[in-house]
Parts: structure tokens; sequence; C-alpha cells
DNA sequence: CCGCCGATCTTT
DNA sequence: AAGATCGGCGGG
């Protein structure tokens, strides 16, 4: 088991499309539960009509146009939630969004908070279900990754892809819907959705 | 495995 | 009225 290294604010202050390739691998880390990410997508703010930060910021968005390293989460179809990475500069309102891990620590609290998985593939797989696996909802919108401020962080134990990662366009976009800014690690089980 | 549909509520 | 989703159901 290498040891983990907490990710360094300077890993999130760059280029959403920079820094989601970077998270496949990484670890999300919360309340002794552990998921290696293993797909992600880039949402570019202003510059991308599939952000919800396309049309500038709200009382939702306002997290992502603050600084790097922090947690944007939102609620979605009445019912889940789901969780970002704030990247690149101040005002920029870049983002992740974290779609699907691995679990690697803490497998039975993950089956406890997931009583509707009828499979350990579908612990994981999806931005809300991933949420509901590691007991993030909205008090954890803005939380500091870097901090932990919350409990929350991401990881790195040093180990390399044995996968090559691919792009595909997004999950479930009908605005930005052309755009290959998404990245997962193919043949993984726990990848989720398909693009239209 | 795949496709369809209903749930449920915030945001626009 | 639509949405950065999920889970249950039916069919192949």
């Amino acid at each position: 088991m290498a040891r983990r290294r907490r990710l360094p604010r300077s890993f999130y202050a760059r280029d959403p499309l920079e820094v989601a390739p970077d998270l496949l691998g990484t670890l999300l880390v919360h309340d002794g539960r552990v998921v290696r990410i293993v797909e992600v997508e880039a949402y570019c703010g202003a510059d991308d009509p599939g952000s919800h930060a396309y049309r500038g910021p709200t009382p939702r968005t306002e997290v992502m146009f603050g600084p790097a390293g922090h947690l944007y989460v939102y609620f979605t179809y009445g019912m889940h939630w789901c969780a970002n990475v704030v990247c690149g500069g101040v005002g920029e309102a870049g983002a992740v969004l974290l779609r699907a891990g691995a679990p690697v620590a803490g497998l039975d609290a993950i089956r406890a908070a997931r009583p509707k998985a009828r499979r350990d593939r579908d612990l994981t797989s999806g931005p809300a279900r991933l949420c509901q696996a590691l007991g993030i909802d909205g008090t954890y919108d803005g939380a500091d990754l870097v901090k932990a401020d919350r409990g929350v962080s991401l990881a790195s134990d040093g180990t390399a892809l044995t996968t090559e990662p691919a792009t595909s366009t997004r999950i479930g976009l009908s605005q930005g819907a052309d755009l290959p800014w998404r990245w997962y690690l193919p043949g993984h089980p726990d990848v989720s959705g398909r693009p239209r």
C-alpha cells in the first residue's frame, strides 16, 4: 500500500481540460470510504454551453466562481446530488464532474449507503451513486478539498494507470453535447452511462 | 443486455 | 418545462 498524498491547491488551479484527465486514478476520500476515480467530465464555465455557469453566477453556482480545490455539489432531478471539483482561476467557473469510481476502502460502509445497489458494480458508477456511496450531499457544497475542512479530500497514492484513458462526448447533455470533454478508463466495470 | 418510464423538485 | 440521474420493469 503506497502512501496517500493529498492533492495540492496548484493541482486544481489549472484549466479543467487539463485537470480532468489528471484526476483519473486519484482517490476520493470521505469518512473511511475511498474510491479510485475512473470517469470524469470537464465543464468550462462561460465558454461551455453545457456548464451550469454558462450564463453567469447564480446562488446555485457561486462556488464554481470561487477558488479552485473546492467542491461544487448540486441537486438534480428532484432527488440526486452530484459533485464537481472547482478548477482554474477565481471567476472562471471551471469544474470537473466526478462521474464514477472504484471502491478501494470502506466497502461495508459504501454498501450500507447504497441499499438499492443490486450488484457491486452499481455501488459507485454514476455521479449521484458516487455521492450517495460516500455520503456527500448539499452540506458539502463549497467544502475545501485541500484543507479537508469537511472531511472530504482527493489524494494520489502514486499508482500508475494500468489502462490508457479514453475520451468521449459528455453524458446526458443537450447543450455542448458535441464537445469531447469526458475521460474514463475503458473496460472498467464502474464506468457509467453512454454518450448520445 | 437493452430500452422505456416514473419519481421528485430546483432552476429557468 | 427541462434537467450534468437512477432504478424498476419488460422484452430479446
